[in-house]
RNA sequence: GGGUGGAUUCCCGAGUGGCCAAAGGGGACAGACUGUAAAUCUGCUGCAAAUUGCUUCGGUGGUUCGAAUCCACCUCCACCCA
């Protein structure tokens, strides 16, 4: 199976400016292409996790990856698929996340001799001259034609200043010096980025007369439509002090029934026909399938040890409500009063629960258990003994577990 | 630059002098049912030393016994005119 064939069967593809071209290009290992990846975190996220599994494929398949990173476009800020405007980074600020995603992408991608780059976009965006650079690529650019794709029109109702329309002046203008500079000749990305990959290829046409090419990947969404990878607290991080491997692990373990498969499909690298085989699966059954998937991700991200602890937790947690390796909580001398601890306490201590009143909330519901009882007294308290030695395993809801001890 | 309308809790959105920690919905959380799923039902959703106290309605200052609500100035946003 060619390497298009696949990326197809597994769902990945959604936009392509031309699809012979495409295949005929990454089938034989002849694209260099480019991903961006704008710095506003600190770390990358599950978004960002098909993109590197997809440069990751096309890498094996022998093309070349350039990995950009917004560090000039990241001053402005991607208005598509927002509704506000973005709050506007300190250089430091952009700066710091760009190391950080140059250490976690290192690990996904071979960056060893030259086999893909990885560039900052700062370089050649930060010290453009406006005027010359209006003059250069302003005549290219229709706004007529900017303002009809869907990202701005979007925004048209809410309000869109012009440093945000710049946005795909600046990404276009990358592609084209990508293009000239490393021969790079497709553009990889999100299916929101469409448009402004369009105009990259579009910009390269029109001032050297060359094709380049620009495929999007399609979003991965659940099945009620949202986006992958966020939850209540925020994004799922791939940096394991974030989001711990557990908890990393958790996510995919607990994904809808619905999302197994295509999860499976588009983020794992097992074959296609043994996803095939589970696809047959039904009912209970599927969650052998998240245990799966879950292994897989925590797997790749993680490494296998991480990936291995995290199972084995999940599993005797869920079975026998024990396990050696889980996340624990440390109490000291000082957090007693005479001697003693309310369970209130014990659950901000734990970081159970992030105020009192929750905590209380929690309680008061019959959410919390602490060893095998289920303890309903707001004004419960425990002796250090409670704590001792191996410590006590606390539970807020069905799925929050914590060992606490006593240093 | 001129005019009009707006900013309320995680989000949408009511509230236009005390009865307001602020309706309703969504989401989140907890419980029941389950398969660590979905759907459904119930509870709950500012903080705390918790039948009470404290802090919140874009910002600052003012009027008042009392302000999310009235006044002044400011900031931001949308629409219309230039």
């Amino acid at each position: 199976m060619t390497i298009f064939d696949e990326l197809k069967a597994r769902g990945l593809l959604a936009q392509l400016t031309d699809e012979e071209e495409i295949k005929e290009l990454i089938n034989n290992g002849k694209a260099t292409f480019y991903i961006g990846f704008d710095p506003t975190a600190d770390s990358l996220h599950v978004g960002h996790f098909m993109a590197l599994c997809l440069m990751k494929r096309l890498q094996m398949a022998g093309n070349k990856p350039i990995a950009l990173i917004g560090g000039g476009t990241g001053m402005i800020g991607d208005p598509s698929g927002r509704s506000d405007m973005r709050t506007m980074m300190t250089v430091e600020t952009i700066q710091h996340n760009c190391d950080c995603f140059k250490k976690q992408m290192s690990r996904f991608i071979d960056f060893s001799d030259g086999k893909a780059l990885m560039v900052n976009n700062a370089e050649w965006l930060m010290d453009l001259n406006y005027i010359e650079f209006l003059r250069e690529v302003g005549p290219h650019f229709s706004v007529n034609n900017m303002l009809r794709a869907e990202c701005y029109k979007q925004r048209m109702e809410k309000g869109l200043s012009f440093l945000e329309f710049n946005y795909m002046i600046m990404q276009s203008y990358d592609f084209y010096e990508l293009f000239q500079k490393y021969g790079c000749n497709m553009q990889f990305g999100g299916d929101d980025q469409w448009s402004n990959m369009l105009g990259g290829t579009e910009l390269i046409r029109r001032k050297l007369g060359k094709d380049a090419y620009a495929m999007t990947i399609t979003l991965l969404l659940n099945s009620e439509g949202k986006k992958m990878g966020k939850t209540q607290k925020g994004a799922v991080w791939l940096d394991p002090n974030k989001t711990s491997p557990f908890e990393f692990y958790q996510y995919w373990r607990n994904v809808a029934d619905a999302d197994v498969l295509k999860c499976l499909r588009m983020l794992t690298f097992l074959p296609l026909e043994q996803i095939d085989e589970m696809d047959k699966w039904e009912g209970s059954q599927l969650n052998q399938a998240k245990e799966i998937l879950a292994y897989e991700l925590t797997n790749l991200v993680h490494g296998e040890e991480e990936a291995k602890k995290a199972q084995e937790s999940a599993r005797a947690l869920f079975s026998s409500g024990v396990a050696a390796d889980m996340p624990t909580s440390e109490l000291i001398e000082d957090d007693f009063t005479d001697g003693t601890i309310d369970l209130i306490s014990v659950l901000c201590k734990a970081g159970l629960v992030a105020t009192r009143s929750e905590g209380r909330r929690a309680i008061e519901q019959g959410g919390v258990t602490l060893g095998n009882d289920k303890i309903t007294d707001v004004k419960a308290v425990f002796s250090k003994d409670t704590f001792a030695g191996e410590g006590a395993i606390v539970k807020r809801g069905k799925k929050n577990f914590r060992k606490v001890i006593l240093k």
